[in-house]
DNA sequence: GGTAAGAGGCTTTTT
DNA sequence: GCCTCTTACC
């Protein structure tokens, strides 16, 4: 057998030596789909001669993709970066720079995020007069997304009977997409939706890409939508060489178009299809399976399967039950800190339903001094003045893009005003083209006054000035430092002495290191403006020994030795929103969804897990009444540590006796529900572990022993030892275990 | 045209 | 509670 093949499972080993054809790889939490899917390229390339650009592997993050690239870089040195690995929108955004043209993308065009969607949205609906009552911007644009999601333009959107909104909302999506066109930009959905109509409307072009690419793999298969699936369908063709890899146990993104129905129908639509199953897990205690596996099991239609492990036994769960949220987040710091004596920081995670509820945890960390990173991506880019000086950018590389060009004609202040701006507008629209067209191309005098007249002029000649830059080929350092300074922002900050305008400046100046960086890897202006809008949440890397801080969402993919879930409460775990308006109903589906985030949740940790809840929460500005999650109910209470399961004496109360308060509502009142008594002791459950001087430790060759001294903290905690063999050692506090 | 204070909405999750 | 947008006033 090839070596690459020795360290695989059976399983794995089949997955990973598969040749040609469609295949389903369901894999488990934790069961090895990386090592399969990097072991595979491994293979194809080392023992079945195939060439490595002739394999295309979409993952779901950046993170995901970058770690894949290297370990696939491990397996087979140089050359590996020839594999094409990417997500499914930067795959996207490749083709649709090489050939999107053909569908009326040009080459230089802008990537709008969500919130240049939402601003954009706002404009059609004032402008044509839209009653917002009913049609709010955030819901024009959840159905626009969603629609994108399954492939429909505005035409083919379905709309449901007797919705009143709908013809109205089809309307504003049409004059959305007039808008993003002749603005030259895209928005996340069309990355996906134009390049699918590029690939089936222009043979050409598909035959192009089915010539290079042979061998197709997709990860967190889970969490396609139709759109992407239809990509990865149409890239695969005939031959179908498809494998994909996905757990629908772990499929959370439901509410953005994701259906898990691609997996259950794979079978269906690929009737060759093998199906491998990976149920090793090798990650996780048994304790943490039997928990996550009492979760997941009440999950209705699913593809049955059971994880197992070798690691037997484990730590029973703990449980912090708190009288508010601020309790919560003090009680899991003060764990969390007992526990970096002897797990290093970086292995232990706190995970939260929203990104809402991290700022009291970061308050309680800091109050202890424990050093931590909220895994949050996009907030560097989210930055006012970070967002204003991108939008210079985007407008030297695309002057067309009406959004950008919107957020930055007075900023910093120029003295084009409101009335200005509408005027340019009408005029904009009336010729059905873009502001930039206007200010520039047009010859027609504009109606405006002397002084606002020569104030667009210098405006306009300003951008044309940046956009002169790109187009002789500057490189993007040039770029973003002549738009710091030309645009004025620099000197706007400059003179704001306050420490705001002084960390405004810094922000600026770090974007600046960012294009330096960049560009010594080879990236150009329109690389680093794809990279910025397409970086994700949860593709921050936790830099050194710092807790991590994210939400359950974020953390899907990732594993920990110690996880820290916090606000398993009804209403924040399932979350509110699965209820209808009244609480009195719950939906289903988004019931069953939050069930798999708590799973995966669950299944991040390896060895140990604590769970956090609060009886009352500070939501929105007012405080509610929370009950224990029906999931910590469902959890036999075996696996909870014995001050866990006896302190908050839950009972589990069957029919009647399920009433709650929550926010003056009946929560669930038929279904079976744990009643928590708050006034319990507070200690955490293994307080008395944490090390000192005179406890008892085990080493795994060096057998059990005394501490003698303990030096320094966290990851490089050291404790001298007497071992009872008689030797002294001084030994890193992360390879003992603390008895008492 | 610019600023400051007040109103109103919002928080599920993200490529 | 906090952020964004609107409004009233300079």
């Amino acid at each position: 057998m090839s070596a690459l093949l020795e360290s695989l499972n059976v399983q794995q080993r089949a997955a990973a030596s598969h040749l040609e054809g469609p295949l389903l790889i369901l894999a488990g939490a934790g069961s090895g789909k990386t090592r399969v899917i990097t072991h595979r390229v491994a293979w194809l390339v080392k023992e079945a001669g195939v060439s490595l650009s002739e394999i295309l592997a979409v993952t779901f993050t950046n993170k995901a993709a970058g770690e894949m690239r290297s370990r696939v870089a491990k397996l087979l040195g140089a050359g590996a970066e020839e594999v094409w690995i990417s997500t499914f929108h930067s795959a996207g955004v490749r083709m649709l720079r090489e050939h999107g043209e053909a569908v009326g993308v040009p080459p230089g065009f802008v990537i709008y995020d969500d919130s240049d969607q939402l601003s954009l949205i706002k404009r059609i609906l004032k402008d044509s007069g839209t009653d917002t009552s009913f049609i709010t911007p955030r819901t024009v644009r959840s159905r626009i997304d969603y629609a994108k999601s399954c492939g429909l333009g505005p035409d083919a959107m379905d709309i449901d009977r007797g919705d009143p909104t709908g013809e109205e909302v089809r309307e504003i999506y049409r004059r959305y997409q007039a808008a993003l066109r002749s603005s030259g930009a895209v928005d996340f959905g069309d990355l996906l939706v134009e390049t699918v109509s590029m690939l089936r409307n222009h043979s050409a072009v598909l035959d192009a890409y089915r010539r290079r690419l042979r061998f197709f793999m997709v990860d967190e298969f889970q969490d396609t939508s139709p759109v992407q699936y239809e990509l990865v369908r149409l890239l695969a063709g005939p031959a179908e060489n498809l494998v994909v890899v996905g757990d629908d146990d772990q499929s959370i993104y439901g509410w953005r178009g994701a259906d898990v129905r691609n997996i259950l129908s794979f079978e269906t639509d690929y009737p060759k299809a093998r199906v491998i199953r990976l149920e090793q897990n090798y990650r996780s205690t048994q304790v943490i399976l039997d928990a996550a596996h009492a979760i997941i099991e009440k999950s209705p239609e699913r593809k049955k399967k059971r994880l197992w492990t070798e690691r037997r036994g484990g730590d029973l769960l703990e449980l912090i039950a708190a009288k508010d949220e601020v309790e919560e987040a003090r009680l899991a710091a003060f764990r969390v800190e007992l526990l970096s004596n002897t797990v290093p920081r970086n292995e232990i995670a706190i995970l939260y339903r929203t990104n809402a509820m991290s700022r009291v945890v970061e308050d309680a960390l800091r109050a202890r001094r424990v050093p931590y990173q909220v895994v949050r991506g996009r907030s560097f880019y989210e930055r006012a003045e970070i967002r204003d000086l991108t939008a210079y950018l985007r407008l030297a590389v695309n002057p067309h893009s009406d959004a950008d060009l919107l957020r930055i004609i007075n900023t910093p202040r120029r003295g084009i005003g409101s009335r200005t701006v509408e005027r340019l507008r009408s005029a904009g629209d009336e010729a059905g083209t873009s502001l930039w067209s206007v200010i520039w191309d047009s010859h027609k005098p504009l109606d405006l006054g002397q002084a606002a007249s020569r104030r667009v002029r210098s405006f306009a000649e300003l951008i044309r000035a940046l956009h002169d830059l790109v187009i002789k080929g500057s490189s993007a350092y040039e770029v973003v430092k002549e738009s710091m300074i030309r645009s004025g922002l620099v000197a706007a900050f400059e003179s704001d002495v306050s420490e705001e305008g002084r960390e405004r400046l810094e922000n600026l100046t770090e974007l600046l290191a960012v294009a330096a960086q960049r560009e010594d890897e080879g990236y150009s202006l329109v690389d680093l403006l794809d990279e910025m809008a397409l970086l994700g949440d949860a593709d921050e890397k936790v830099e050194g020994e710092r807790v991590a801080l994210m939400t359950l969402h974020a953390a899907k993919g990732l594993e920990f030795d110690v996880v820290m879930m916090l606000g398993v409460e009804e209403r924040t775990l399932p979350h509110a929103r699965v209820f209808t308006d009244t609480a009195a109903f719950e939906d289903p589906e988004a019931l069953a969804e939050e069930r798999r985030l708590c799973y995966v949740g669950f299944t991040r940790a390896r060895s140990k897990l604590v769970l956090g809840m609060a009886r009352t929460r500070w939501v929105m500005g007012s405080r509610q009444v929370r009950g224990a999650s029906r999931f910590l109910g469902e959890l036999p209470a075996e696996l909870l540590g014995e001050r866990s399961r006896a302190q908050p004496r839950y009972e589990r109360a069957c029919g009647s006796l399920g009433r709650h308060e929550s926010q003056g509502v009946e929560v669930h009142p038929s279904k079976e529900e744990i009643i928590l008594d708050y006034s319990f002791d507070q200690r955490p459950e293994v307080e008395e572990v944490a090390p000192r001087p005179g406890g008892r430790v085990r080493h795994s060759l060096l057998g059990d022993g005394e501490i003698r001294r303990v030096d320094g903290f966290g990851h490089n905690a050291r404790f001298e030892v007497r071992f009872d063999s008689g030797s002294v050692k001084r030994v890193l506090a992360r390879y003992l275990q603390v008895l008492w």
